[in-house]
DNA sequence: AATAATAATGCTCATATGAGCACACCGATT
DNA sequence: AATCGGTGTGCTCATATGAGCATTATTATT
């Protein structure tokens, strides 16, 4: 073969070429040392001595295909992760894992089901024998737990009070969760928020909800749900125990997310007003587990995740790609 | 620790992973490095050092990312060149090159405008002031000097008389090209095929084309046609000094192709039996020439790109994506 | 519990690669 | 002619990388 294997012109008419796009030929050529190295996997030692090129001649010609757009490296997930937005958002927010999930519809039955999952098996993959795990309540932690297919034999804490109707966020997340590891729960038989201080103050006397409390220090990876107040889509903000008063005056604070119970404004300042009324992780003792992972999606809770992102409170976010693109972009 | 009998562990303490599908943490950090090193251009020390991770470490991310399909090179050209396709062609017929053209349509004159304007930006690129240019005639290398639009003043021969009828395949073609190279072209006056070898011979005695052929010999880079024998699609062939009895005779010989005037069969053999009545280069001077380059496509002349392929009469090969496909027989 | 089998990690050292430089070449300009 | 600027080339040398290996961590088996 290789009849011409003397020094190549690349350019045209003895080098008169000046910034012209590069002939057929070059076109191939190029093609092809970028398919043996990139695709194949020669060096540029041995492209050289294939083709008779020197091996400083075969990177410029890399160099160039990589740079003119000739060659594009893909980077494609088989699962439903979208690894570029996934990046994106890690780099945007500072975060320690992002993971921006294909869903294929808005609805928030779907949404659960698939943030659920993939937080499912974010958690299987990085939780370990040592660790100690806690939630929080919440549809798309429900999910999570009904996802959840295996975990190490490692402690489950319960984070939070109940948030909604028993019905649907019950104890049993907390439940199935302890039972997969194979563990005693810490659970908080109590709801996430009381009518009155008063009421707060007497169940944290209770022997169980105190030993949970007491565990708090030590929980090292927590899944936490996000809810919005403004627009409206939170299970603690539609509990009855807060009376519309409390929810006008809290969003009149300027309230956009919680996380726990913890209240979150637009800023991501912590609003510390429902404090003595709630039953859940303290935002300090929160601020001090080392991975605590937000999962929630959807339109309507854009702004309260972009909330909880600023105020530093989680490191890590499980989300859907569309409302990772609108946390992005625009 | 942990001596109770576990269900099924899949990750182990520092959340390694057995033979499992990667997590999305692994996923989004494998596919986060890739970015980095591929996209962005940062060295696997780079990498390490940002994420912690052993530079060896970082290598075996990146060696798995590209292994498991994670990453993938894409190498598309922004031209109208299936630059897959040309190097496998290059390599099925170990070729000096080979371009595959997409053509939008099979029709011929479409094919011959495509063909021609690659073939035509093919030898824009490699002809040096040095070379000498040699041509056959024929649609499509007259679609080539159509779309000519430099050259280097290189000299130019026709190296084969006019195959088809005046008006379509005429001297212009030559005049063209050497009008565009700026120098005096080396024609052929005379059709490709007399009706007797007399008649051959007498036109050689005659200066003009004695000088033209003694030309032969110094052609450095030529583009050929093919034309196609069985199927019938070839102006030599349809020649009206080629009676009805030759052209039955010369198939029933096993003529399945012809180059310039060089006859080849289905091995790619040659077939000199009507060397005597051809105005053209012969096959020992076609052979010396260090650069032969033939254009041709279409469904009808897959077989006959073969047999050409197959004599060793060219190095290099233009023709649409379709042909090419055939030819490897993918 | 002990031990084998397996997998993952980081090391050494030889090799491959990149940055910058000097030179050669070409075309344009004085 | 002479010179200049631009471009392409291959060199040197410091750095980055790969192959193979020893070590450790983890899982499976006795």
């Amino acid at each position: 073969m290789g009849r011409r294997v003397e020094p190549v012109r690349l350019a045209g008419k003895n080098g008169r070429m000046r910034r012209e796009q590069p002939g057929p030929d070059a076109l191939v050529r190029s093609a092809y040392i970028a398919h043996r190295h990139f695709v194949e996997g020669r060096t540029r030692i041995e492209i050289a001595e294939e083709t008779g090129l020197s091996r400083f001649k075969v990177g410029r010609v890399l160099d160039e295909a990589v740079s003119s757009g000739l060659v594009t490296f893909q980077i494609a997930s088989p699962s439903g992760i979208d690894l570029d937005l996934s990046i994106k958002l890690t780099r945007a927010f500072t975060l320690d894992r992002a993971v921006a999930v294909n869903v294929p519809s808005e609805q928030p039955e779907v949404m659960q089901q698939y943030l659920g999952g993939t937080a499912a098996d974010l958690v299987t993959e990085i939780l370990t024998d040592d660790d100690v795990f806690g939630l929080t309540s919440g549809r798309t932690i429900n999910a999570l737990a009904r996802a959840l297919k295996t975990l190490p034999s490692c402690e489950v804490v319960q984070l939070a009070g109940i948030a909604g109707p028993i019905q649907e966020t019950g104890i049993e997340t907390i439940r199935r969760v302890s039972a997969i590891a194979g563990v005693r729960p810490w659970t908080i038989y109590a709801p996430l928020v009381a009518s009155m201080a008063s009421t707060a103050e007497g169940l944290l006397q209770q022997p169980e909800i105190r030993d949970t409390f007491a565990q708090f220090a030590r929980v090292s990876v927590a899944v936490v749900a996000v809810g919005s107040w403004n627009p409206a889509d939170s299970q603690m903000m539609q509990n009855p125990a807060l009376g519309a008063e409390d929810r006008d005056k809290l969003v009149a604070r300027g309230v956009r997310a919680e996380v726990g119970a913890t209240l979150v404004g637009d800023g991501g300042e912590i609003i510390h007003d429902l404090d003595n009324r709630c039953l859940a992780i303290p935002e300090a003792q929160l601020r001090r587990i080392p991975q605590v992972i937000a999962v929630a999606g959807g339109a309507a809770k854009t702004e309260a995740i972009r909330a909880v992102l600023a105020s530093g409170l989680v490191h890590s976010l499980v989300t859907d790609a569309a409302t990772a693109r609108r946390l992005i972009g625009a």
